[in-house]
Parts: structure tokens; C-alpha cells; sequence
DNA sequence: CTGTGAACTTGATCCATGTCAATACGGGTC
DNA sequence: GACCCGTATTGACATGGATCAAGTTCACAG
């Protein structure tokens, strides 16, 4: 753990906004290549984050946000009783870090759920970049209403097939892998993140398989029906038509 | 209905931000007197809005955000079966349309609980001035951010009496009144928010009322053990310390 | 003061989901 | 290929909260 320090850290690299294929998903969305010349030169890639690498921690003040480059994370805290509870997940394009501006310290952690790299963003540049640059700070507040957006959408669903159903129809949609999806979590997360117990993520996801909704063999699931979960977890379908990927990171 | 228009509708009144008694809430707080000046400028009043009134309506086009002056709201979506789900409360002080950002229309509808007034602040005009004004943009980019903690905060919690008692909690805190709590909301509001069922939250007030921790009839509440309710729902505890509201509407 | 309807409370019952307990699987390593 | 251990599945049972069904209280109109 300390000696592959050396190999694993190869962070501050500068990041190419212009090349990256999370363009149209990311803060540079909408830019003019000057206007991303100016925000590359404030950012820069951490990573490779190995699985279970921590990006911040619960208590940390607060410096930058993060946009998630490749991989995927997971934010949690802990509460009195020692429980942890997943807050979200983050993939390729998506911001990360937002909730801390406000009280100025991390009040949950964030920790890589396979090998991860994320473009970090120290805030008082990015703020004071978003003063000059119009469409940055359109683009942030976007990204920040999409944010409350989506907590708004898990509040609307309330039973467990709701919830896992609108979970998975989500998370499709996020990656845009289309019906094929590689899920980065372990049960345990996305029961902790959707409020059920293990075993009932377990039970539904047999139960969707019975019904002919989905296959699903461990972390692999493909989704059969579409029209079928929509019609269980309707509201958490996202209205970003954007959101179709192209590329691959 | 028709009628009433006339007498109703004061709006276009001009908010004087420098003498509102929730300055130090809302976006002019921290701002130096010229900027608010330049707020002042773009702000306008709309109310009183009678119990009932919407304020705005799923699908309509965003146009503008709105800060509670006097009153409460709350937001609500109707789901694909017709029933209706609130999204959140709104207090004086409080924001409110943010999530309409992003999509760029109206994802909830928004009414008022009570006769409420609301400052109107156009959004293009507000991104606008905030590109001048930094202490503008980071005072939105901050209380966006606390929507999104708060959001967290609900999520943690998962049994009926957590969310009860940390719900009750946030209110003291939010309308600043102490230990005095006159709710706003009917209970199939209060059930709704909290995903419960409205005879769920009468029992559990009614079980709080003879375990001590309140005193409880019909929308009046006291409550008389914070740390004894703290101890069910802490998560929803707030870390805001400048909300200690000193004045009223 | 009396009537009316909506909001709230209280009680009885049921069921979805949590909890506890085995068991099975699969990816690593040797 | 065989062992190992964390993760996932499956089963049996317990229970919190929903649902259904009366009552009760209160605000308000007349």
C-alpha cells in the first residue's frame, strides 16, 4: 500500500478538455475552445484511483470538485450508529464534490468503486474562471440543477421495485451503454443507496429475471424490457437527450 | 376566482433587499450595498398569493427563481397514477425553482400553503448580473448547495420516526422559532414528504407527545426534548449557524 | 348556538420488506 | 485443479408501517 505510491501517483498531468470524449457531458459543455484553453489550464487529472482509494473524506475542507474522468465512485457517510449509507454513485462525465461548497467541508466521503480518474477542479479558480466565462457558470449551475433534479426523482419513487427499477433504467442511461450494463457496485451499495436490504436487491433482481424484464448474472445485467421497468419506476427517467454517449473514455 | 384578480394581484411591487429582515438568508447576503443595489434592481415582488395559488406549474418554461418572503410553499409532481408527491417546504428566506434550471421548464409545481409573498428574480438577468457581481454567483452557487445537502440529509434517515423527528427538527431550525412550531402543512403533506402514510405521522406525533419529547394539537407543536428527538433524527440536523433568525416578515 | 365537511386521530388487520440463518457461487491464489 | 473468502442467493420468520374502517375534533357558515 505505500510502496505502490510511486507507480500509482501520476496526478497533475494537464488535462485536454478538448480531446476528451466527456466533453458534452462535462463542464466544458457549450464552451468555446478559448474558454476551454482557460479551463484547462486550471485543471488537472488525479488518478489512477485504485477500488476502495479514497478521493476525499467525510471532514475534509473543502477545495476543489471533481468531474469523474473513467471508473466510477461511490459517496457515503457514516452515521451516529456506525451504518454506512451511499449517497450516489458517479460515472464518466459526472460531477462530484458539489454539496461541499456550502458549509466549506466535506460532509460525506467519496471512494473509487473500480480503478477510477477524475479531472480535479479547485473551486476558488474555477468560481473566479466563471466570473469571465458566461457559459462556465451557465454550465455549472446546469450541472448543479441536474443534481437536485435527480435527488428530487428517488424521493418520488417509494416502494423497492419502484426504486430498483428506476435504478437501473438510470444507470443505463448514464453510461449509454444502451441495455448492456456492467455494474460497478456491490449489492450491498445500491441497497444502502436505494434505503433496502441486501437480500431485496437480491429477491428483486430475481424476480425482474422471472418476469422476463432482465437477465442478470452477478455484476452483469442486460435489460430485456425497457417498457416493463419504465412502467414500475417511471419517474426516474432522466430528460437529458444529451446524455447518449458516443465515445468510450 | 376570477374576480379576486384584482384585489389579489400587487405585483411588480420593487423589493428594498437592504431593509427585507431576511437578508442574511437570501442572495444578498454578504453583498456590499451597491451590488444589492443592482439585485434590487431585477427583483420584483409577486403576492400575496392566497392559500391554494400556484406559483408556477409542472412544464411551464423556466423563467425565473423565487426567494419566500412571507408565508410557505411547497412543491409537489403528479406521478403516472395521479398521486401527488411533495417534493419540499419553503420558507421565508429559502429559494426556490432551482431544479428548473437544467431542464429548462418546470419539473414540479409549486403552491402556496398559506398566504405567502415571493421575491421574483428573473434567472437570465440574475446569471447576468451574477457575471458581474462574484459575491453574487457564489451566494447562488452556495445556497444550491445546500439544497443539495439537504436532499442528502433526507436520504439518510430511513425509519418513520427518524425522518419524523429530524423533519421537525429542520423546521425549528429553518423558521428559526425556537422550540414553538406552527406547521404550516396539513399532516397528508408531512406524510407525503417523508413517504409515510398520513395516519403514520398522527401515531407517531401522538407517541412523541406521551413519550415527552413534544406537545402536540393539530398544527401546533412544542417541542420540549431536542436532544431526545436529536437522538432519533440527528442526521437532519443543519450545520448552519447563521440561521438563528433574529427578526420576523 | 348548530350544522357541515375537512382534517385528524384511533383501532384492527395485512403485507412488503427487514432480519436472521444457511447455502451457493466465483474470482483469486498457489 | 482445489482451496478460500468475500459476495450473492435463497429460505423462514418477524415487524414496521400501509391500508381499511370508524370515530372525533375543529373551523367556519349560517
Amino acid at each position: 500500500m505505500h510502496g505502490s505510491r510511486k507507480v500509482v501517483n501520476i496526478t497533475r498531468l494537464r488535462q485536454a478538455c478538448r480531446t476528451c470524449t466527456l466533453m458534452e457531458l462535462c463542464l466544458p459543455m457549450g464552451l468555446t475552445s478559448d474558454d476551454i484553453q482557460a479551463l484547462e489550464s486550471i485543471v488537472h487529472v488525479k488518478g489512477p484511483l485504485d477500488r476502495g482509494a479514497h478521493l476525499y473524506r467525510e471532514g475534509d475542507a473543502f477545495q476543489a470538485i471533481y468531474a469523474v474522468r473513467h471508473g466510477a465512485l461511490k459517496t457515503y457517510s457514516i452515521d451516529a450508529d456506525g451504518r454506512e449509507h451511499v449517497l450516489g454513485f458517479h460515472l464518466p462525465g459526472e460531477l462530484l464534490g458539489l454539496d461541499a461548497i456550502y458549509p466549506r467541508y466535506n460532509r460525506c466521503s467519496s471512494v473509487a468503486l473500480a480503478s477510477s480518474s477524475v479531472c480535479v477542479l479547485p473551486f476558488s479558480q474555477l468560481a473566479e474562471l466563471a466570473q469571465k466565462v458566461a457559459g462556465l457558470q451557465a454550465t455549472i449551475l446546469r450541472l448543479m440543477s441536474k443534481d437536485l433534479s435527480m435527488s428530487a426523482n428517488l424521493a418520488t419513487d417509494h416502494t423497492a421495485e419502484e426504486r430498483l427499477a428506476g435504478f437501473l433504467l438510470s444507470l443505463a442511461q448514464r453510461t449509454g451503454a444502451g441495455t448492456e450494463l456492467q455494474l460497478a457496485m456491490p449489492r450491498r451499495d445500491i441497497a444502502s443507496y436505494l434505503r433496502l436490504a441486501t437480500e431485496t436487491v437480491s429477491r428483486l433482481l430475481a424476480r425482474f429475471q422471472q418476469e422476463g424484464l432482465l437477465e442478470v448474472h452477478r455484476k452483469q445485467v442486460r435489460l430485456l424490457d425497457l417498457d416493463g421497468l419504465r412502467e414500475l419506476g417511471g419517474s426516474f427517467e432522466m430528460m437529458d437527450r444529451r446524455r447518449q454517449r458516443t465515445g468510450f473514455v
